[in-house]
DNA sequence: CGGGCTTCTATTGCCACAGCGCTAA
DNA sequence: ATTTAGCGCTGTGGCAATAGAAGCC
């Protein structure tokens, strides 16, 4: 039974937000999570096609599918034959991202985009970042679990493991919360450890660093016009055929290399410190299928390393087990190689001068990056400022007053 | 090792009201 | 089509209350 929207009322459920416990049509969702800050960090993926009432973490590509756990250890865990279907991990965004990067997050088994460019509009948004699972699982039949480190062509030598989050089998919970790896935090080290039963030391990077260079900048993207871009997304044969996705967006490119990577490890202990908190990232977009599948033009390393992600307000304000639930803890923990991407990007686009072009542009931004209060009315302030005031709350003018800006006193 | 206590730090809510943005006349 | 009036909402700063973490016994 297909779920209409939870606000409209009108169109067909397609996300599940979890903050909101809502199922909503892309439209909605758009605009719900437009409204302010705090719902522009709510987290969401697809909802599951065969309850509708969960969020998907499954993409089956042979059922051509998106199914929540249950429904996918219903589906897949009883049948031997089902069991092989080929799946892969769906996983969060937030913010308001656009038509092209949601087809790319959820491109799996796509042919084309589901648009052209010219219905990107650009607007405010953060862009989100790809929780990608760093390992990809086999059935243990075939690999023993072990660890695909194919297509590692390490451009800082780091020592990496494979993007892809493709399975087969029956899904374990670590597989299907797709966050295979977390890191071990120890003294004066950060150890990555696999969270599946199979532990593996593969190692993120020699030094045990990883990539600082994360653009806390927003990424603007946005769409409008859901339904003509995803008004048949269940029926993915039917997209547009421009594949052309280069250059929607302008992406800051920041350079991995193990220094920055060891500063960003402390930067994000130095939050975890402050925050008392699961580091936890606001904006989380996941694109599993960019490169879980050979098919879907996997980008290479060097292309990974150079992708900016949105980090704000690492304090959490969703829960903890949102973020985990949707393997955004993963995110931070397998920062090593930033998955958030276009699908197509031509290799071309990453060419030493690119990059050094993106670099000093991420590193321009970083260094103007401020996060100081930003008064937005200074006539506001200026009358704040000037409002006489009793135990700090503002009075009514003509009260009695324990607190005068304008006093010398105070002042001094 | 866990509980209770203290200390420290961070976050949140409150207040009045000018001015913004929108709608209706 | 333009102007005006009215209304609801936002944002501004300092303080107190509250929550949470850390340290000690």
């Amino acid at each position: 039974m297909v779920s209409p929207c939870d606000y409209c009322r009108r169109e067909r459920a397609m996300v599940y937000c979890r903050s909101d416990a809502a199922c909503l049509c892309l439209p909605c969702d758009r605009n719900v999570h437009s409204a302010n800050a705090l719902t522009h960090r709510h987290s969401r993926t697809l909802l599951c096609e065969r309850c509708y009432s969960q969020p998907a973490t499954i993409w089956c590509a042979e059922e051509k599918v998106s199914l929540c756990q249950h429904c996918d250890w219903i589906g897949h865990g009883s049948s031997v034959s089902l069991m092989g279907h080929k799946r892969q991990g769906i996983s969060c965004y937030s913010g308001c991202p656009s038509a092209a990067e949601l087809y790319r997050i959820w491109s799996f088994g796509l042919d084309h985009p589901p648009i052209q460019e010219s219905n990107c509009k650009q607007v405010s948004g953060l862009m989100s970042i790809n929780e990608n699972s760093v390992s990809t699982y086999w059935s243990p039949s075939e690999a023993n679990n072990t660890i695909d480190l194919t297509g590692l062509d390490m451009v800082h030598d780091l020592e990496d493991v494979s993007k892809f989050n493709t399975w087969i089998g029956s899904s374990s919970a670590s597989a299907v919360n797709s966050v295979p790896c977390s890191f071990v935090q120890t003294a004066g080290s950060v150890t990555p450890k696999l969270c599946s039963n199979e532990k593996k030391d593969f190692g993120i990077c020699k030094d045990n660093s990883l990539n600082e260079d994360f653009s806390v900048d927003d990424v603007d993207l946005s769409f409008e016009n859901y339904e003509e871009i995803f008004g048949d997304f269940y029926n993915m044969s039917k997209f547009l055929e421009d594949d052309d996705m280069d250059g929607l967006f302008e992406m800051d490119m920041p350079a991995t290399n193990s220094t920055c990577q060891s500063e960003f490890i402390q930067e994000v202990k130095s939050m975890q410190a402050s925050s008392g908190n699961v580091v936890s990232a606001d904006s989380v977009m996941s694109n599993p299928g960019m490169n879980a599948d050979s098919n879907l033009c996997i980008p290479s390393r060097q292309a990974h390393s150079s992708v900016s992600l949105s980090f704000s307000s690492l304090t959490g304000e969703s829960s903890a087990g949102d973020y985990q639930d949707c393997g955004i803890s993963s995110v931070l923990t397998n920062m090593v190689e930033p998955p958030w991407l276009p699908a197509c990007l031509d290799s071309s686009s990453f060419s030493p001068a690119n990059r050094d072009s993106a670099v000093k542009r991420y590193k321009e931004k970083k260094k103007n990056r401020k996060f100081e209060k930003k008064i937005r009315y200074t006539s506001r302030k200026v009358r704040a400022d000037m409002r006489k005031r009793v135990k700090g709350r503002f009075v009514k003018a003509g009260d009695a007053y324990d607190y005068d800006p304008l006093s010398q006193a105070r002042n001094c």
